[in-house]
DNA sequence: CGTGCAGCTCTGGTATACCATATATTTGCA
DNA sequence: TGCAAATATATGGTATACCAGAGCTGCACG
């Protein structure tokens, strides 16, 4: 165990020219970071998947002792993404509707507000940029080509937030957004949504390269209130 | 140090009778609890005070051990209430100018969507309430009370927040409170912001009785943004 | 008297041993 | 045969020992 554990950190000295991949982290955080990720690549809301973690199993899958690997679980639990019940062992946890169609309300309030600080701060080049996002669908419609479509409808949103400047809006939504991403993943293909969204998302552009503040920021919180609304009426399938 | 844990949680079975306190939790929770209404309560913004934390110090002051202390610290960190440095020492961190503000807009944001969701879905007798947090306020002007009008303001906000409903919302706004709250406190006095709020304070209330979902929401946004406005002028004390 | 280096100390990071208890399993008695 | 009590086991919580590295301190040398 030790062995391996002084292995990961001694890997730069061992390749010097590797060009250290910023492997400079803590072993927390890269257990931290690792488990982040796996648990954003299993698509939550689909699967039967294990849904249970096992410290003494990770300690031999990652290679390290118990403590980072409970600090990890200790921050992805407060950030929501599992729960450890004393006793009885620690849960990926699965979002309630209720919970899902909260997070993307608080989405659309932190959103809009990217929106109207983007109108006030942002530079016209950076708005710009936010046609582009969607230039390869000007042709053909979003329909054909939905998941490609259904990532520059996530890159879009998340731009917007960018563009409204504000660290703590861009930090606080970065949680959210492993959650909301896997929804608007499943509802994209839903009644059409991806036509109208389309529609929208160039609204939201036009009103911020005119400097529309209250418009922005109206139409970014309708847009994803929408969302909500759509999530509550046609998806019973989550808890 | 271990028996000094061990009297902790044994407590509830040699005082039977007492009530137990909830006690419950994990030491980790309670060196967590415990911590943050420790850096809650000392005005981080007013003094010079010790903004160096030491582990070893806190073991003996605690009577635990490091590890309950280093989770609970990991917790804190990720709140972004402290910074640990390694090798260096761990930190209480003062938010800077800008942090502060962004927060603020943050909690516009939030607020003003917990607004709206309440014009939408709390019931009459609860908005009720509201005015009754500033009933002692009719008559004399709130500036002879500062403090008490302060609290009240505070908690007209909570109170806005808890009546939209959203336990997202709720748990988000629930850390930006202990900084947008001495903050608060801090400009409160300010240049007759007191008697301006209670006014745009019942013009919320009145848009949140009359069901108008768009003022009601509007007007709490503006309302907290004017603060940050005002801090962005007239706070330079701040990082 | 100044400067540089060696080693010490202090600090957080990690590994691991131990503990308490909820749950599962087994066993024995009715 | 069924239920309950006792025991076993698994799991998270806690304590502690050890490690590595940054910074400081003091001594030696120029």
């Amino acid at each position: 165990m030790s062995v391996a554990a002084k292995k990961v950190q001694r890997a730069p000295r061992a390749a010097p020219l590797s060009l250290a991949p910023l492997n400079t982290s803590s072993l927390r955080n890269q257990v931290y970071v690792h488990l982040k990720a796996a648990i954003a690549d299993m698509d939550i809301y689909n699967a039967q998947q294990q849904l249970r973690l096992d410290e003494r199993e990770l300690i031999t899958a990652l290679g390290v002792s118990r403590t980072p690997i409970r600090e990890a679980l200790s921050l992805l639990e407060q950030e929501g993404f599992i729960r450890t019940l004393p006793r009885r062992g620690i849960y990926i946890i699965r979002k309630s509707k209720r919970q899902i169609i909260e997070m993307i309300q608080m989405w659309a309030a932190l959103e809009s507000m990217a929106a109207r600080l983007a109108t006030l701060h942002a530079p016209d080049a950076e708005i710009a940029k936010l046609r582009h996002l969607f230039d390869e669908f000007q042709n053909s419609p979003p329909s054909e080509h939905l998941h490609e479509y259904s990532d520059a409808n996530i890159a879009f949103h998340t731009e917007v937030i960018r563009l409204g400047g504000s660290q703590a809006i861009i930090d606080a939504t970065r949680n959210l957004l492993l959650h909301v991403r896997a929804i608007r993943r499943a509802t994209i293909g839903q009644s059409d949504r991806a036509a109208r969204s389309i529609v929208e998302h160039l609204k939201i552009i036009e009103a911020l390269e005119r400097r529309d503040t209250e418009l922005a920021e109206r139409l970014a919180r309708q847009h994803t209130l929408d969302l909500a609304t759509h999530v509550d009426r046609n998806c019973d399938f989550l808890g």
